[in-house]
RNA sequence: CGGGGUGUAGCGUAGCCCGGUAUCGCGCCACAUUUGGGAUGUGGAGGUCGUAGGUUCGAAUCCUGCCACCCCGACCA
């Protein structure tokens, strides 16, 4: 392990690249594109798999698994669909290699008569399997989601924020109504808004997407925005609202109470390993990587600081029985023991990969019946009576938690900037970034022009933001309402 | 996919312009002394110089193709 990190305020992407890469989360790999998640990174990932996973039991989904090949001719049913992933989909041409002096080659003969997609999300799949699935009312709702890789062929990648492959969760929906359809939707959305600002410790906007940035295919884009400390937005996760696009493109009918036959109303929603960047992002600094307690993989870890065996053993009785109390109390604890590195170095370690609580024990301690404890997120330490570590730990780790989520809160409410001349605007960009609130007349026009010349994006349109007479800060057309701009990942 | 940059030991690098078999730091191994914020000393191991070809008596160095990564654009979660 080398020292040192670059600086956030130097290289803002050097400093995420590196840290992704020192703290042990992932590296790029023999592929183009795609990632190693390395056993550190991946425990983050699977923390929030087994949050979310309860969350969509909790709303009566269940799991399921459709396959990661799709038959061509699928995208091409639902016309924009085919439109938004065409041009990034890795194709199976060939099911066989054959042998040659300096190594394999395709087999020409082993054409696939047609030929196979690798799935750049899988509504089609899923839609053409619905089909069968849904005759009658009585068969819905359908509330349906799968943990699975993706592939979309990425011309530029970074490690987490955008890779050829990636891992996520796809809910795929079906309902008798609209209204249902939607209140699904929106209901998802809320449950991402949830993961993010309770796990995540990062606050975002909810609201839809304008027509321009809304997912191939869909009626209505549901998101959740969260703002970097680059003052980037990084939109976090997307629930769609189908309507009857894909119902149509793949004659998912059903017969309804009073004897009519009728399409059905779909939704989809995804989150993908992306919210690593987000959890990377939103909260590390110079010194490493800076994990809620609440996904942490490790919560606590305990550094005995010694000279020779005797100390040793002492201070390691005394950890054993600790750990064992906290880890009762659902706390994941690790000693580390290590007698190959200097206490220092593990601090610089720990800190580098964001445990939230450190625990420092020696022989001064031992005396005094004490304990030094260090936060991750402020890096105070202070020393406390070994026998109150059982209760003032768990309590620790919630005010690191909600700290955490109040400095994200209080930047992104810094880096939220009303505007309402283009001047301003284009000037809050350059100098301070992060949300702009201004109003827009509603075009796509407008838009498009605002984001080739700032390169700013509509973000969204925020669910809960009041309506308000203005005018276009570009065109002057009247608006009724503000929406968020923002240079986004 | 377009423009720019980089590729030398596990990591970070010097050398490249001006051709002669590779520098330094960290890390690694051994031993000793150490251990309350990234230890010190001594000794040691580790290299197809991204890759394939070309020029040359001789290539890390010059030329060409390819690959990967980084930055900027277009595209996108």
């Amino acid at each position: 392990m080398s020292k040192g990190l670059p600086k956030r305020s130097e290289d803002y992407s050097l400093w995420y690249n590196e840290l992704v890469k020192k703290a042990g989360l992932a590296e790029n790999s023999a592929v183009r594109g795609c990632m190693v998640i390395k056993p550190y990174g991946y425990a983050i990932w699977e923390r929030m798999q087994r949050v979310l996973d309860d969350m969509f039991k909790a709303t009566g989904h269940s799991n399921a698994y459709f396959p990661l090949f799709i038959p061509k001719s699928y995208l091409s049913r639902e016309a924009d669909h085919v439109e938004g992933f065409a041009k990034e989909c890795a194709v199976v041409t060939h099911y066989r290699l054959k042998a040659t002096e300096d190594g394999v080659t395709v087999d020409p003969d082993a054409k696939l008569e047609e030929e196979l997609i690798v799935r750049p999300t899988s509504e089609t799949i899923i839609w053409s399997t619905y089909k069968s699935w849904v005759q009658s009312y009585r068969d819905l709702p359908l509330l349906v989601n799968q943990w699975a890789n993706v592939v979309r062929w990425e011309m530029r990648t970074r490690l987490f924020l955008r890779t050829a492959e990636f891992l996520w969760q796809e809910g795929h929906t079906a309902h008798a109504t609209a209204e249902e359809a939607i209140a699904e939707t929106k209901q998802m959305m809320e449950v991402y808004a949830e993961f993010a600002e309770k796990y995540i410790a990062l606050p975002v906007v909810r609201g839809v997407k304008t027509p321009k940035e809304r997912f191939a295919g869909a009626l209505d884009t549901y998101c959740i925005e969260g703002l970097m400390q680059d003052g980037k937005a990084l939109q976090a996760g997307t629930s769609h609202f189908l309507g009857q696009n894909f119902a149509k493109a793949f004659d998912v009918k059903f017969a309804t109470k009073d004897g009519g036959l009728e399409y059905v109303w779909g939704t989809s929603w995804g989150v993908s390993t992306r919210l690593m960047g987000a959890l990377v992002m939103a909260h590390s600094d110079d010194e490493g990587l800076v994990l809620p307690p609440k996904l942490a993989p490790i919560q606590v870890v305990i550094v005995p600081i010694y000279k020779g065996e005797e100390q040793l053993a002492q201070i390691s009785e005394k950890v054993l029985k600790l750990k064992k109390e906290l880890e009762a109390k659902g706390i994941s604890v690790k000693y580390d023991n290590r007698d190959t590195e200097r206490p220092g170095f593990k601090f610089a370690e720990w800190e580098l990969k964001g445990v939230p609580v450190r625990v420092a024990i020696g022989n001064r301690d031992l005396e005094n019946g004490t304990a030094e404890v260090a936060r991750r997120d402020t890096k105070e330490k202070s020393t406390q009576q070994f026998d109150s570590l059982t209760d003032y730990i768990p309590a620790l780790l919630d005010e690191i938690q909600e700290n955490i989520y109040s400095k994200a809160f209080n930047f992104r409410e810094e880096h939220t900037t009303k505007v309402d001349t283009y001047e301003e605007f284009k000037e809050v960009l350059e100098t301070k970034g992060g949300f702009v609130l201004a109003h827009w007349d509603g075009t796509s026009e407008t838009e498009e022009r605002i984001k080739e010349e700032t390169k700013a994006t509509i973000r969204c349109i925020a669910l809960e933001s009041p309506e308000e007479d203005g005018v276009d800060m570009l065109t002057g057309k009247p608006s009724k309402q503000r929406v968020y701009f923002a240079k986004a990942y």
